[in-house]
DNA sequence: CAAGGTTGCGCG
DNA sequence: AAAGCGCGCAACCTTG
């Protein structure tokens, strides 16, 4: 069992920063000892002496500059405190008093910096155009300690620290996880993705070529339209050419389609799902993002306002489930693929402390629960009326539906509307742990204000009422969605701290790579799931370690209550169904 | 012809 | 043109 998070005095913090000339200065908070200078090539041994004798938590720049050269060299850290991140949700959170010192260190307010290539010459390119490289946050040890006391006394004067540490520590092992998520890769069988492919789309076509099966069903579809060069691939060409065919449509996507009864639409469809295997995910996809059996996608930790990850290269985020079949376990070693049945309601009916929308999820499926309260009829129904509810739906099925939980779970549906109310306002919501949602912007705030000049027409009126409406369907969602990032990212750093506890044992190794890829680790992570790759022996124990992680998450966050996370979780070589 | 915007679809 | 949130990416198309 790991401890709860400790009070922010009793964590031993050790600042790191870069020199200009690359090695690391290091200095102990705790010992009250000088700081110490180390080479590059004695930095990470000394790194693993530390963490080997009671882990202090290193504080540093950025997770994302400073730990891939570590699990290079086979280092692995148990915490950190992310610096870039940390300010980030700091300097705009409603809890911190006095943002202004954190605000006025804007040298902060950067992207991540990517690893150093170790293969090419980026030194070469930052020379030629120092510009067109991103900003990046500064990595000495003097910055690094002054913006840590800014943290630090933003922290000690927030409104409910404990609920920011924690908030900071999960932000900070996420950065952690995405490193060694990055460093493990993802265990690709690119031959059976390339089977897919061809039995899909037919063989690899030449460059600039569309493969056989696509020309095929293309013919299909110039067939029905009457129209042997229509084009396919141009949204405004192929409306003009169903146009002209009879079918009556406003825009050429699936949807409305589908919508639709002519003979062009069944081949249209296929032509379009060919098409996105093809341009998405085909040969070009492998060639670029699989390499030596590992698809290596990029993550961005924080990414996403609502604290969710995002990602730049590689899709990880859009993997089509259809792909799934190709992420297969090593021999010797299998997959366990878990993922939070209905995250964010669940996590709404902690938040509002919601005891009914509570007991509608004591079983596997909430939505299963919410028809045995009687608020809907069917499970169909309840889905659409509880993402309706988080999302703000006003008209349609969803609309309809929506207040009857108002009736149902009262709670909960006061805590939405009125996150909700507040963001038509203008005004700031934060989630759970304490990230507060960015102000509308300048265009924003002039509607509004025209709006209510004398001189505002019926139209100024209505277009500042969408504005205001919109805005307020981003902040009903926001304290949910986000929210519902700080369990994941919970779950994610109790997760690998527990991983990192089972005993290998003597297990076929992968044949290089960082050590912790010796022991079951996490390979992917998306929102509400995660796949863990284990050695076969140490399935179980991997499993079970995923499945505590999960109640210590909901824990953590929101100490004992009645509201509980069930996972759907599976072990298998191969993480698709079957 | 490079940059930026739009469309459509993949994921939660 | 998703009724209703948050994203990334490829291709097409316009703009300068």
């Amino acid at each position: 069992m790991t401890a709860a998070e400790p009070p922010f005095a009793q964590v031993r913090w050790c600042v790191l920063g870069r020199t200009a000339g690359g090695a690391v200065e290091a200095l102990d908070l705790a010992d009250g000892a000088g700081s110490v200078t180390l080479s590059k090539e004695e930095f990470p041994g000394w790194i693993a002496e530390r963490e080997a004798g009671g882990a202090p938590r290193w504080v540093w720049s950025d997770t994302a500059s400073w730990l891939p050269p570590l699990l290079t060299a086979g280092v692995r850290v148990e915490r950190c405190h992310d610096l870039r991140l940390s300010h980030a949700i700091l300097q705009r959170s409603e809890l911190v008093r006095d943002p202004a010192p954190l605000r006025a260190a804007v040298e902060w307010e950067a992207g991540a910096t990517a690893p150093a290539e170790p293969t090419s010459a980026p030194m070469l390119f930052e020379l030629e155009d120092p510009a067109e490289s991103t900003r990046s946050v500064p990595h000495g040890v003097d910055a690094a300690l002054a913006e840590f006391a800014r943290q630090r006394a933003a922290l000690a004067a927030a409104h409910a620290p404990a609920r920011l540490q924690l908030l900071l520590a999960a932000e900070s092992a996420g950065a952690i996880v995405a490193a060694e998520l990055e460093a493990a890769g993802v265990p690709w069988d690119a031959a059976e993705h390339d089977r897919l492919l061809r039995e899909t789309l037919g063989p690899r076509p030449a460059t600039g070529e569309k493969p056989a099966r696509m020309v095929e069903v293309g013919a299909e579809v110039r067939a029905a339209l009457g129209d042997p060069r229509a084009s396919l691939d141009s949204p405004p060409k192929l409306l003009r050419a169903l146009r002209a065919a009879g079918v009556d449509v406003g825009s050429t996507s699936r949807w409305e389609l589908a919508e639709h009864e002519h003979p062009v639409i069944a081949p249209l469809l296929h032509y379009k799902k060919l098409a996105r295997l093809f341009t998405a995910n085909g040969w070009a996809w492998i060639d670029e993002w699989v390499r030596d059996g590992r698809y290596r996608p990029v993550y961005v930790p924080g990414g996403v306002v609502t604290g969710r990850w995002a990602s730049s290269g590689g899709g990880a985020l859009q993997l089509p489930r259809q792909l799934r079949t190709a992420l297969r376990a090593d021999p010797g070693w299998t997959l366990i693929t878990a993922d939070v049945a209905q995250l964010e309601p669940r996590v709404l009916a902690a938040m509002a402390g919601d005891r009914a929308m509570a007991a509608a999820g004591s079983g596997t499926d909430l939505y299963a629960g919410v028809v045995a309260s009687g608020a809907v009829a069917t499970r169909d129904e309840a889905k659409i009326a509880v993402l309706g509810a988080m999302y703000g739906s006003t008209t349609g099925d969803s609309g309809r539906l929506v207040p009857r939980l108002r009736r149902s779970f009262p709670a909960a549906m006061r805590l939405v509307d009125h996150a909700a109310e507040v963001g038509e306002q203008g005004g700031v919501v934060s989630t759970w742990l304490g990230r507060s949602s960015p102000e509308p912007g300048p265009e924003w705030r002039e509607l509004q204000a025209r709006a209510s000049l004398p001189s505002a027409t019926s139209r100024d009126e209505e277009r500042a009422r969408r504005a205001a409406r919109e805005y307020g369907r981003f902040t009903r969602n926001f304290v949910v969605q986000g929210t519902a990032a700080e369990w994941a990212l919970a779950w994610l750093a109790e997760l690998r701290l527990r991983l990192a506890e089972i005993d290998p044992g003597p297990v076929a190794a992968p044949a290089s790579g960082p050590v912790f890829e010796r022991r079951p680790h996490l390979v992917f992570f998306l929102h509400d799931e995660i796949i863990v790759h284990a050695p076969v022996e140490r399935a179980e124990a991997a499993a079970e370690a995923v499945r505590a992680a999960a109640i210590t998450a909901g824990r953590r966050l929101f100490g004992e209550i009645p509201v509980d996370f069930p996972l759907d979780l599976r072990i298998s070589e191969r993480s698709g169904k079957g």
